[in-house]
DNA sequence: TATAAAATTGAATCAACCTCATAATTTTCA
DNA sequence: TGAAAATTATGAGGTTGATTCAATTTTATA
């Protein structure tokens, strides 16, 4: 490849001005510069650009492919540039996040509604976490924020609280446990658990309550959405562990109550993962700070 | 404007090679190089490009708008210089013909179809250049050839004879003057002379040949189409004009006859106009040596 | 044809790219 | 986890090559 994107706008600036001098002053350079320029690529193709010897240079078959090229390219080339600026100035960018468990639809959806009236020029994207491992595509730059529950030690990354949560039992207003202060692994032996449709060593509920304490609820049934696990449980299908923020947002509250899990309660703190030299970027951290808003509004 | 194809490249390779050493061997350049030029881009824009501090190098999303550039502008770029060494060597180009009489048609065409087989990726144009005066658009490049009857002298033009010829009246077998041995002016005051529908002051067989003697044919009649013409002729409904080649290719030659105009008969030479430095142009260096075999074939 | 404008040419300058050597990383393997 | 290897980054220096300047040639216009 010989062609460079400067012989482009000069074979450009040319066609459009009819002279060297009015080209020459369009790119602010000096008419010689592009004789010189168009010689080089005459020589180097050993081919003619431009008729000479007229007074309105008139370009050959050769030079309207490369106004041609120039013509497509051109564009291109600009849009780029304009598009690396705007993200050097945070006013673009992209923000793919993945969350790692279904329930952080219940506070995401809303928080991102705002955050795209401040950042309406970001790329944003959510893609569900549990079937892969989103840390190495966080080193990547396949995706850039990942929503957590837990905050794991890893170069590049940084591990930022956003705000603490409870993991409750859901339960219908009429429902027999409804008169105990907290519930314990046993309450649920007869029970119908209603969970995410994901692997059980992915779920709090089996993971750090029933399973320690060898206990298996009398039904599972898996629900992929949050709205119809609550519906199920508002006509008294079923309990579930969900975290507090879910009842926080929802419609059926009314015939909803819930539980603390245990006598202390499963207590965790949500956290966003991000590259370290993406903490600074203004875009990444407005929305970091707006998740943490979430619960004091 | 600050990118050039040079980064593009460099970008790509390094997508593909996920390495700077590997890519730097791809684009024969030292890896050092390769790091000196992306840190130039990012301080331009300051803004990063890969995320270093990763094995397998890493586009940022800055990053990835460069690279989706790269491979929307690489490859046409390629093309263009494809193109413009095909075009060096000969193998494609231009040939836009522009001829000044209907009649050429019926020797042009036969020409360009064995022509064709020879050169077939020339892209080959005919304009009719009656309306206009072609040699300023040969100069401004517009048209790469003219097919004309008389050569001028202008400055950057060559005009080249193609094969002599003589215009001769067309007449039906039957006709009154079959027995003359040539035609004078006073022959047509009482005939229907059929032409080409052009100003009478391009047509030959006005401007030298009639006018001069102050003759007026009884009535004249214009027909655009050449084996339009030779069919009125073939049922006969009047003479014509016309080069001598056009009998050669005629299906209605066994019906008609042709006769000198005047005693001396009015001749010609066909020639060709083109940019002088198109002369040794291989491709329309053919062109003109296949014209001038027309008449021996 | 003469004059003015524009384009080309060659030499010199200047900027920038690349290489080399070295330093600082990061990765890999024990 | 630590050390060696590989890879990348950095800075200086040299070379390339692009631009400018000045002079010449060419082209346009009166």
């Amino acid at each position: 490849m010989f062609i460079e994107i400067r012989h482009l706008r000069t074979i450009s600036a040319i066609a459009e001005n009819n002279t060297l001098q009015q080209a020459a002053q369009q790119l602010h350079l000096t008419p010689s510069a592009l004789s010189h320029q168009i010689k080089t690529i005459e020589s180097y193709f050993e081919t003619a650009i431009f008729f000479r010897q007229h007074k309105p240079l008139q370009l050959t078959h050769a030079g309207q492919q490369l106004l041609s090229l120039a013509q497509k390219t051109l564009p291109l080339v600009e849009e780029t540039e304009c598009e690396l600026e705007k993200i050097s100035a945070g006013k673009t960018g992209r923000l793919f996040i993945t969350i790692e468990c279904h329930a952080c639809f219940e506070w995401l959806l809303p928080t991102l509604e705002t955050y795209r009236q401040h950042y309406p020029d970001i790329n944003i994207d959510i893609k569900l976490g549990m079937s892969f491992n989103p840390l190495p595509s966080l080193s990547r730059g396949e995706i850039d924020l990942i929503i957590s529950t837990d905050s794991v030690d890893k170069a590049g990354i940084e591990f930022l609280p956003l705000f603490p949560y409870q993991a409750m039992l859901v339960l219908n207003k009429q429902h027999p446990l409804k008169n105990k202060p907290f519930i314990s692994p046993t309450d649920l032996a007869d029970q119908t658990l209603i969970t995410y449709p994901v692997e059980r060593h992915r779920l709090d509920i089996f993971k750090h309550f029933l399973e320690p304490a060898h206990v298996e609820p009398a039904h599972t049934r898996q629900v992929e959405l949050t709205t119809m696990i609550l519906q199920l449980i508002a006509i008294d299908q079923g309990v579930a562990a969900l975290p507090d923020w879910v009842l926080d947002t929802s419609n059926n509250a009314q015939s909803l109550i819930t539980k603390p899990l245990s006598s202390q309660g499963m207590h965790g703190v949500l956290h966003a993962a991000c590259r370290t030299e993406d903490i600074q970027t203004p875009y990444i951290k407005a929305f970091i700070d707006l998740a943490r808003q979430f619960k004091n509004r």
